[in-house]
DNA sequence: CATGGGAATGCATACGTATTCCATTCGAGG
DNA sequence: CCTCGAATGGAATACGTATGCATTCCCATG
C-alpha cells in the first residue's frame, strides 16, 4: 500500500540508497541522479516512513510534553510557544496529558519514541526525573522544578514576583492580608509563598495560617477558597492568589458573595494571561514572559539533547514584572 | 545503551522471539517460560521500541489531532476527552496545531507514523481530506464537517440550534437582532447563521447586512465587531454570537462600551463552555455534549480504522439544548 | 598506454520487533 | 517399541531507511 524508497528507487532506475542519499542532499550523489530521484520521489508522492528512519538513526525528532490538564487556561499558553519552538528547531511535539506526573506511564517516555521531554509538571516530591536520569532520557522543567541541583529548568523569579506583591500590599496600607497559595509540593507554589512572607514579615506583617488556603493551580481553587477566608473573624481587606486562574476563580466568588473589588478587596493575580485583561476582570497580576519561557525551555532541551548543554545543570530564570490594572485600591 | 529483547532473551536464556511472543500473551509459551521472561524483563527495566513494532506491525497506535489554536479556549475542552477516549481505546494522541488546514505538512500525516486522523478545523474548502483519501488514511470530522456526502463526521445540530436561538429571541420581543457568526467557509458557522435566519424569517423578521459580522471563532472576532454593530443607525437589541468565546468577546465590548447586558443589550452565544457559567458572563447559551461529541469522533475513527464502519460514511449528530441564564432579556 | 585516484553508485547490513515456518521433544495410543 | 500429533521454542525473515564498504567508471598523469 505504502510507497517506499525502493518504489521510488524502482522508478527512478537507480538503488535504494541512492534514494535515501538523493533526498537527503548527500554531496555523493550526482545533480542529475537528484534530479532524476526528486522527479519520481515526486511522481510517486513518496513520504519516508518515520518508523523506519527512527529505527535506523535511533533518533525520532520528536519531544514528549508532559502537562496535566488541558483546559486549565494556563498550559495552552505554554503549549503553542513550545510548539512553534520545536518546530522552528526541527522537532515535533507529542503531548502527554495525565492527572498527574505519578501517572505518566513510563512506558510512553522509555520506548525510544521521543527524544527528550519537558516537563510541566513536576512536583519537589515526584519520582519520574530520577527514572529519566535513569534511563538516560534528556529532560528540561519548565515553569516549575523541583528545586534540587544539576536540574535543567526554565523558571520565573517566583520568589521576587512574591515580594513585588507583599510591598505593593504593604505600601497600600493593607495590613489582614490573605493568600490562596498554589500547592506545597510545587516551586511555583513554594517559592511566591515564601518571597510574599519574607517581605510582609519586612514589613512587619503577620500572615496567620487562618488567611491562607493551598490548592491546585486551579479556577475551583480560587472560588472555594475565597468564601472561607472571608468567613473569618477579621476579613481579610486583600488576597495574594497563587496565578491569574485562581485569582479569576477568586473574583467570580467575590461576586457571587457581593464582595466589591477592589473597594472591598484588592485581588492580585500571577502570570498575566490574556484572559487577566479582559474587561471583565482588569487583573492586577505579575508578568513574566510566558513565551520565552517556553522557548527558552525548548531550546535547552534540544541544546542537552545535542550535549551542548552544561553537564552540572543549568537553570535559566526569568525576571517579573508589577502590573497594575483595576484590582487593587488602598487599604480604605 | 537501550535494552532490546535480545537482551532480555539472553538474560533468561530463551531466543528472542520467546521474548516477543512471552510477553505479548501468545500461548504457544508456556506459563514457565513465560514467568522466566517476565522477570528478566522485569529486571533489566525493557521497554519494546516503539519503531521497532511499528515496521514490524505496519501500525503505530498513534492517532493524530489538528486544531489551529490551543489558546482558542473551545480546543481545549474538545482535546481533553478526545485523549482520554483514545487512550481508553489503546491509541495515543499526537497533536498538530497549525494555522490552518491547508498549513498541516503532508509528510506529517504520511510518514506512516499515524494510524489516523481527527480534523477539528475542516474548512468547507480545504484540500486535505482529498489528500488523505488519496493515500487511504483514515480520519474523521470532528465538530466541524466539509457537507459533502460520505463523509465520517461527529457534528452538532447546528441549523437546530440556530433556530432555538432564534425562537427565543422572537418570543422576548426582539426585532432589531444582530448576528457575529463564524467564518463563511465553516459548516459550523453556516448552519448556525443558516438555521438562525430560517427561524427568524419564520418569525417575520429581517437580517439585514448591516447588522451581522462573521470572522473566527476567537475573542476578538466578538471584541471588535460588538461596537461596530452598535454603532449602526438602529442599534440593535440583541447579538447571536456564533459561539461563546466570540460571545465573550462581545461581552467584555459591551462593558468597555458601558452598553449594560441585559438590559439594553441580549448577547447570546454556543457551546455551553465551563466559561460561560462563570459569575463574571452567566452566559444564556446553547448547550450541547462535547465531552460526548469528542467521544463519539474518537470511537467512529477507530472504527474506521478497524474496517467497521460504514462504507459509505458516517454522520453522528448530536441534539443541542437552550440554557438561559443571565444575558437575555425580554426587549423593553 | 598503463596506472592511480576520485567521483558516483551499488551491495550488504544494521536498527528492534513480530511472525511464518520448521525442528525438537514428549506423551499417548496402537 | 514404534508412530503420530500436540506442545514448545528456535531459525529465518520481513518491515523501511541509512550508512560503511566495495565496486565501477572515467579521467588525468606519468
Amino acid at each position: 500500500m505504502a510507497i517506499t524508497s525502493h518504489d521510488v528507487a524502482r522508478l527512478a532506475g537507480v538503488s535504494q540508497p541512492t534514494v535515501s542519499r538523493a533526498l537527503r542532499d548527500d554531496r555523493r550523489v550526482s545533480a542529475a541522479t537528484r534530479e532524476k530521484v526528486r522527479k519520481a520521489a515526486q511522481a510517486l508522492n513518496y513520504v519516508p516512513s518515520e518508523a523506519g528512519r527512527t529505527l535506523s538513526t535511533r533518533s525520532t525528532r520528536r519531544i514528549g510534553v508532559i502537562v496535566t490538564d488541558l483546559t486549565n487556561p494556563f498550559y495552552p499558553h505554554v503549549i503553542a510557544p513550545l510548539h512553534d519552538e520545536l518546530q522552528a528547531l526541527g522537532y515535533r511535539m507529542m503531548l502527554l496529558t495525565e492527572r498527574s506526573d505519578e501517572a505518566v506511564a513510563e512506558e510512553k517516555l522509555l520506548d525510544q519514541s521521543l527524544d527528550g521531554v519537558v516537563l510541566a509538571t513536576a512536583t519537589t516530591d515526584s519520582a519520574l526525573p530520577a527514572q529519566l536520569d535513569r534511563r538516560g532520557m534528556p529532560y528540561v522543567f519548565l515553569n516549575r522544578e523541583t528545586g534540587r541541583r544539576g536540574d535543567y529548568a526554565s523558571v520565573v523569579d517566583n520568589e521576587g514576583g512574591g515580594r513585588l506583591v507583599a510591598h505593593t500590599l504593604a505600601e497600600l496600607g493593607h495590613r489582614r492580608i490573605a493568600g490562596i497559595f498554589g500547592a506545597a509540593n510545587t516551586t511555583t507554589g513554594r517559592d511566591r509563598e515564601l518571597g510574599f512572607r519574607l517581605a510582609l514579615a519586612d514589613a512587619g506583617i503577620g500572615l496567620p495560617e487562618d488567611r491562607v488556603a493551598r490548592g491546585a493551580f486551579e479556577y475551583e481553587t480560587g472560588y472555594e477558597a475565597l468564601p472561607r477566608l472571608l468567613d473569618a473573624a477579621e476579613t481579610p481587606t486583600a488576597v495574594f492568589c497563587g496565578n491569574d486562574v485562581v485569582a479569576i476563580g477568586a473574583l467570580n466568588a467575590a461576586l457571587a458573595a457581593g464582595v466589591r473589588v477592589p473597594d472591598d478587596l484588592t485581588v492580585i493575580g500571577f502570570d498575566d494571561l490574556p484572559m487577566a485583561s479582559w474587561e471583565v476582570f482588569r487583573l492586577t497580576t505579575v508578568r513574566h514572559d510566558l513565551r520565552e519561557l517556553s522557548r527558552q525551555a525548548a531550546r535547552l532541551l534540544v541544546r542537552r539533547i545535542d550535549g551542548d548543554a552544561d553537564p552540572d545543570g543549568e537553570r535559566l530564570v526569568l525576571p517579573t514584572e508589577f502590573v497594575p490594572r483595576a484590582t487593587h485600591a488602598r487599604h480604605p
